[in-house]
DNA sequence: GATTAAACGAGACGGTACGTCCAGTCTTTAT
DNA sequence: ATAAAGACTGGACGTACCGTCTCGTTTAATC
């Protein structure tokens, strides 16, 4: 019933090793090369494979990209500081960690770019980036609740949209932080930020257009 | 005195009316053709000039692309709106309109994608965009001092960071919100976010590290 | 036994019918555009083949015009009239025609004259034209000797020198005829010319330096 | 009076000097870079004239070399040694001299090569080369008729066809054997030819194709 | 154990753009 | 009017990758 993977077609079977070689050889080549100047042979040589077999497994460049970084953000955790603000303060160090890489920068940022053009280039990345990493800010409201530091989840249409702004302004300020800015997202920077965001999510919980009198 | 342009050198002086064609065909291909497969060739043909006239001003596709997007951000202007969260939201609103446009979505990330890599072109993307638009946070605070919404300037060095802070919060969020996430940055979103912004900044002005008691 | 053709290579290999399309259409381009005006991208087009191709198998311009102009001397033939007087007649008249196609005469004097900057290519010049075509002089000798015009192969380094001196005699005076003076090397010409070497050849053999007393 | 040069027309005069400096720079060009390399931007700068002013004067890179090739030969003459053919030796000698010149090889060969494609530029080469070095051949038959060695003009149609055919012989036979057989036309070599030549020419006079008996 | 069919490596292929170079022209100021 | 300087259009250069293709060669599941 399972559906898809047909059981297991004839002829010889793709190796898994390789998907993993490749990945890992994206990610190296990133490092060296930067997106513009990474080339798929290279990538094929790198990781020991022909090209051939690359193109079987990706379209092209930018999928290859997305998938060689999503694998980065896995990485991330929600660790268990004792209270809401400290929580999100070390979610946030993390992430900035991770866009100090120079895997993540050049390779996220490039397929954002492509994103502008390609509808289902944008999809996977929100797929496997984006939704998948709401994850964090999910577990940190449920934390939160079980703290008592928030109230039980009052209204679930606002609380999306909630979780969304947040995520929105959590990932662009820190990547507006450190790539257009410059400017290491450090603790110092991490505190204030934190404080500002967490502060106005108290003070004006998001609503919408529908103005309190 | 100021000496400069030494005099009129000898041979013919560049066109002057060559670099803005330039300009304009390339955001005229960003549109068409996006970032990846904009060519130089395509830009050169596009605004009636060789190649060779365009390498000549430009170092390559990166430089001329910035200085092509920059122009976007100078129609950016701070509306009178009678508060300072609705001036705010009025140049939000206008910065989400530009972003909308297909020729800064597609170059704006890309050479942010290419700075991660390039010292030199993070910096010119620095001077010419970033830098520059700060005039607007900063017209927003003169003017709202001049209301009496705001005091006027505690401290240079706090606000000076908080104004870098302003800038990477709302920059960061609209383009999260609009090339990531992939929503609208409408009129319900852009005022939730300015509220929360505004509400925050009032109840936990940016200190940096130093906590209050 | 002899081993050669190394078994067939990995990978795809290379096309048979695109070497003879490429020197074809190098021809035809030859005669259209001359050698200064002959691109290899035109080649590449004519022969309906990427440039990349071509630059595979050949250096540049000027290996590939050296190829397209040899096969063209492969069409000579000793014809056989009755004496050897006559028989060299009819080479030089043969040689004479190719040299009026349009394709010789553009391609040969357009590689010799780049052979004085580049010793490979002479080299190549000499293997693939001069010395390949010596094969008529041979052949006019022996069948002469075969007839009782000429004694049977006096010394063996003279007679090497003298196939030289007939060559570069033969050769030299028909190309200056033809492509430097611009007179047409027809029948009269070549008759008178014909005899005169010959004569000169009967009444002088070449000796170097040693004169006789 | 002298009807050209009118007088001295209005505006700066022709510098004289330029001439023979873009000609040496010309020679040296060819010298370092051989003809394909050489650019007139370059002979301009070598010359320390601007490129307009070249182009002022001459049509193109052809003219130019064939202008700059055709002085080289001015520096011929015929040696008294003696006897007819010592002084051909001599003067064979002196033209194989010149062609070992990088100056003459490559520029020389490669104009014949252009010509094949362009009569004006054809008719150039044989005006300023071909016809006004023929001087040498009736030099030296008058030479030889002076001493006695040559009976006195017998036909002047048949005699002019002669010296056309010396020419090419003498001409085509250096310049094959030293660029395209690759070999020097050294003592030994010259004094060889010379003999076969001159039998063959005493043996057999040029007459055409009307038959002796 | 033999068959079979897909995956694989190698590398040639048609294309496209690159960034450079040069030809030849044009536009400026200086002589 | 000619000269020097240098920007201009136009076009070929030779290189680098792209993504596809065609080979001969594994390699596992199936028969």
């Amino acid at each position: 019933m399972q559906s898809r993977t047909p059981a297991s077609r004839a002829g010889r079977p793709r190796s898994a090793a390789a998907d993993a070689a490749i990945l890992a050889a994206t990610r190296e080549a990133l490092v060296e090369l930067g997106w513009s100047r990474l080339t798929l042979g290279d990538v094929a040589m790198r990781a020991g494979v022909a090209k051939t077999t690359l193109y079987r497994r990706w379209a092209g460049k930018n999928e290859l990209v997305v998938d060689a970084v999503a694998e980065l953000f896995d990485e991330l955790t929600l660790p268990d500081r004792g209270s809401l603000a400290a929580d999100i303060e070390g979610v946030v160090l993390q992430f900035a960690a991770i866009l100090a890489r120079p895997e993540a920068r050049s390779g996220l940022m490039a397929v954002v770019a492509e994103a502008t053009r390609d509808d289902a280039l944008r999809e996977r990345i929100r797929a496997s980036i984006v939704e998948r990493q709401k994850r964090l800010v999910l577990a940190g409201r449920a934390r939160a609740q079980a703290r008592g530091e928030l109230p039980p989840e009052p209204d679930t249409r606002e609380a999306a949209r909630t979780v969304d702004l947040i995520f929105d302004m959590v990932a662009g300020a820190v990547v507006h932080r450190t790539l257009v800015s410059a400017e290491p997202a450090d603790e110092e920077w991490v505190h204030g930020f934190t404080r500002v965001l967490l502060s106005g999510l108290a003070a004006a919980p998001y609503r919408g257009d529908r103005e309190a009198p």
